[in-house]
DNA sequence: CTAGCGTCA
DNA sequence: CGACTGACGCTAG
């Protein structure tokens, strides 16, 4: 490429953009190392709109060695180079002068990416990498530049409010253990409560206390405080402590200190979940919590009150704020993966839930079933366990583990879970097909191909391959469910665009999209967006057929904390 | 049960 | 002293 050297400066960068955008919109192939970052750059330095950068075409060597072996991605040039001698040469010990000389010299890009293209074909993984991942990557940079708007006043609000209850109960706790401590130390309270308050020989059950992974300490855990809590005041403060700081630590003070210009810009990456989910860090906005952080605070101004307490609730959420003259609105597959377990084991009871257009919620339902209360008053919580218990199930739950979730006996979890497995014989068939198919060729792979390699499947080892056979049955439901979200990202970017409609994805929740759109545009891109995401032709237009309709759920608001269900 | 990231000691 | 690890806790299914 020429770049005039005696040129004004607009001139040039005029000149620069120009030829950049006609290059990268041009059917030549571009090998680009970390490509999303370059698509950052470009849009940042000539001020691109998101819309142009759609139809860039490039391929990226990292995300292709990504692809290649998802649990082992290559994190640099040289990683990838190596990853490629290694497959085809078992003996790379004379090879390595060679790898480290290709290693130095970025001109074998191209020769690299031709290796790993051929590689990608012989491995069936072509179309997903050119025509899903590579096609993200525009978007997910995208996503990157223009970041979401947070109110940071709230945000110091909320964090002086913690700030105040944290100092109260951390007095408390000083109280009832009789002398201050640091109530962050995991190892100052075991001593606390094990050693000095022996409160774990005055439980019941004191055999049933967990215990640290490694050194077999007593655990100072969630669950071992929550059966403590009847024998003293401490645990009950220590766990209110634990809420409180987290809130205030991750999601107040560690949102605040990722907000540049007034709005928060996080790296989103797809190449760093074997699933193929995608994942965002500083901050990481998928762990945002979604319920509200209830605080009771001691009514000391109004003495008259007596004991009354006032309680505020605290949502995360609620700082992020659409921007001026927009709404956020966001888009829920239903319970994408329970479906997609219905769609592989072809269950036919499963299936029946699911198909028709009902719009019922399925966790609703099977809540209200099982707690015999009418599907109208099932509680969020409720629900939400309910589903957490389905899952469970699905990827093959221990009856210790869910017994604890469900706080019901072992035999009891036991008969749960045979009694699931009895009503959706197809499940545990579809298990077995996924560990046989495992064990045959060491790897499953999800319904657009996307493969992960398995090795453990064949251990002798019985946790390590246990764990394996959970493994491969979970890649294969949440890898397509992840295939599934990024191809309704890809198609729905592409109709906003050609619509000409101005909404932009801001957040994605693995099953969730959440846009930015214009106020008077929310109606037609609750339109578009419905139509792709449950259009028969969302899965390579229509070439793969789900045995299950997909339903989305859309729902608008000026915050995220309060967004409204939206038919 | 499976995926992640952030905080703290 | 800074890098790393384990335990914990938040999310999503």
């Amino acid at each position: 490429m020429m770049f005039p050297v005696n040129m004004e400066e607009q001139d040039y960068t005029t000149y620069c953009r120009e030829m950049l955008t006609q290059l990268m919109t041009s059917k030549v192939s571009k090998v680009c190392l970390d490509a999303q970052e370059l698509i950052l750059t470009m849009i940042s330095h000539f001020s691109l709109d998101i819309t142009s950068v759609y139809n860039w075409s490039m391929v990226d060597p990292k995300v292709a060695g990504w692809l290649l072996n998802p649990d082992h991605p290559p994190n640099t040039f040289t990683e990838v180079v190596k990853m490629l001698w290694k497959d085809n040469h078992q003996e790379c010990d004379q090879d390595a002068d060679a790898t480290t000389l290709l290693c130095q010299d970025l001109s074998q890009l191209l020769d690299v990416m031709e290796l790993l293209r051929r590689r990608l074909m012989d491995c069936d993984l072509l179309d997903l990498y050119l025509n899903v991942e590579m096609k993200l990557t525009p978007i997910l940079a995208g996503m990157e530049y223009h970041g979401i708007c947070v109110d940071p006043q709230r945000l110091i609000n909320m964090g002086d409010i913690l700030k105040k209850r944290i100092g109260m109960v951390e007095s408390d706790a000083y109280k009832s253990a009789g002398h201050r401590f640091l109530l962050s130390s995991h190892v100052q309270l075991r001593t606390v409560l094990f050693d000095e308050l022996h409160l774990d020989e005055k439980c019941e059950n004191r055999q049933k206390l967990a215990r640290t992974s490694v050194n077999n300490l007593k655990s100072t855990s969630e669950s071992v405080l929550v059966k403590l809590q009847h024998l003293h005041p401490l645990p009950k403060l220590v766990l209110e402590y634990r809420k409180l700081e987290k809130m205030k630590s991750t999601y107040v003070d560690g949102i605040l200190a990722c907000i540049k210009e007034g709005k928060l810009t996080a790296t989103w990456d797809h190449t760093s979940a074997a699933t193929g989910r995608l994942t965002s860090a500083n901050p990481n906005i998928q762990s945002v919590p979604k319920q509200p952080l209830e605080i009771t605070e001691a009514s000391n101004k109004q003495p008259a009150e007596g004991d009354k307490h006032e309680t505020t609730s605290l949502c995360a959420r609620e700082p992020y704020i659409a921007r001026e003259g927009c709404s956020f609105l966001a888009a829920d597959f239903q319970s994408i993966e329970f479906r997609l377990l219905a769609h592989f084991s072809k269950d036919p009871s499963l299936l029946k839930v699911f198909q028709g257009d009902d719009k019922k919620d399925v966790f609703v339902e099977l809540t209200s079933q099982w707690m015999n209360v009418p599907p109208g008053s099932v509680q969020t919580t409720d629900r939400e366990r309910t589903k957490r218990v389905v899952y469970s199930i699905m990827y093959g739950v221990g009856p210790e583990k869910l017994a604890t979730y469900l706080n019901v006996s072992a035999a009891e979890a036991k008969g749960f879970i045979s009694s699931f497995l009895r009503r959706f014989p197809g499940v545990s068939r579809f298990t077995h097909k996924c560990i046989e198919e495992c064990k045959a060729k060491g790897h499953v792979r999800t319904i657009l191909k996307r493969w992960r390699l398995i090795p453990n499947i064949k251990s002798p080892n019985f946790f390590l391959k246990s764990q394996a056979e959970r493994q491969a049955v979970n890649f294969v439901v949440q890898g397509s469910a992840a295939d599934i979200c990024k191809l309704a990202m890809i198609l729905v970017g592409k109709q906003l665009v050609e619509r000409g409609l101005r909404a932009r994805l801001l957040i994605q929740l693995h099953d969730e999209l959440v846009f930015e759109v214009a106020d008077e545009e929310v109606d037609s891109v609750r339109g578009v967006v419905k139509d792709i995401m449950q259009s028969d032709d969302l899965l390579c237009d229509g070439k793969i057929k789900l045995q299950v309709p997909l339903r989305v759920s859309i729902s608008v608001g000026k915050s995220w904390g309060r967004m409204t269900d939206s038919e």
